[in-house]
DNA sequence: TATCGTTATGTCTGAACAAATATAACGAAA
DNA sequence: TTTCGTTATATTTGTTCAGACATAACGATA
């Protein structure tokens, strides 16, 4: 048969979303490259997208998701801040964990 | 801190997508109506956009998903079959055992 | 054979969304 | 004080996709 199976998670805070996995992918790519454009680059994404994103992402977490900075040496950059770090990290576990739960039910399409 | 954790998944068969909520809920729907007509309307979908749904799902499935008759009495209709059945139950069944899975795993963003 | 409500399909239009472009503000360092 | 690469934001242009509209085919029944 060779289904599979797929998914999705997001978290949302107040009807604002909070984390998704582009979210997360471009956090881990500013976490990486030190600045949102770089990041934004690395990934392919527009930087007002990404620009978008990140503001959205540290408009409905209770504490900063990054740290950015505008102007001085090298013009500035963003970086991630240790709870950025953690929910990164979080985020990452849950969907792992997920896909692996997942696999364990597809049998139930696969028998029919 | 009120986080909600969300989830959408789908089974996709050879690239091809078999089934996710959206069909799920049109099989349904066909289920208890009889008609894709009258099915796309209860749930507020286009008939082109439902007819495209249906012929997708039973495009990629090994066995059909409906049985679909033109013309006669009352016009034609759909039903589904005892595969298509099952299949819509399965699929119920993991998306809930998802959502209890990922209500369990929330704490690990909530204690941050 | 005329009627009816359905399945089945093509075309066209508008609206939502994405991408491209432009530009201001910033502050360390040369 | 000039330069530089960045953040931050508005405006305009393009592209995709959903929705509306139109119509053919079908076959039981009256």
């Amino acid at each position: 048969m060779n289904f599979k199976i797929k998914s999705r998670i997001w978290i949302e805070s107040e009807e604002n979303v909070l984390l998704g996995e582009g979210r997360v992918h471009l956090l881990k790519a500013i976490n990486k490259t030190g600045s949102l454009s770089k990041a934004a680059k690395s990934i392919n994404l527009s930087y007002k997208k990404a620009w978008k994103l990140l503001d959205s992402v540290n408009k409905s977490a209770k504490h900063p998701v990054t740290v950015n900075s505008v102007g001085g040496k090298g013009g500035g950059g963003a970086e991630l801040t240790d709870y950025g770090k953690s929910l990164v990290k979080a985020f990452d576990e849950i969907n792992k964990n997920c896909w692996a739960f997942l696999d364990t039910q597809l049998e139930k399409i696969e028998n029919l």
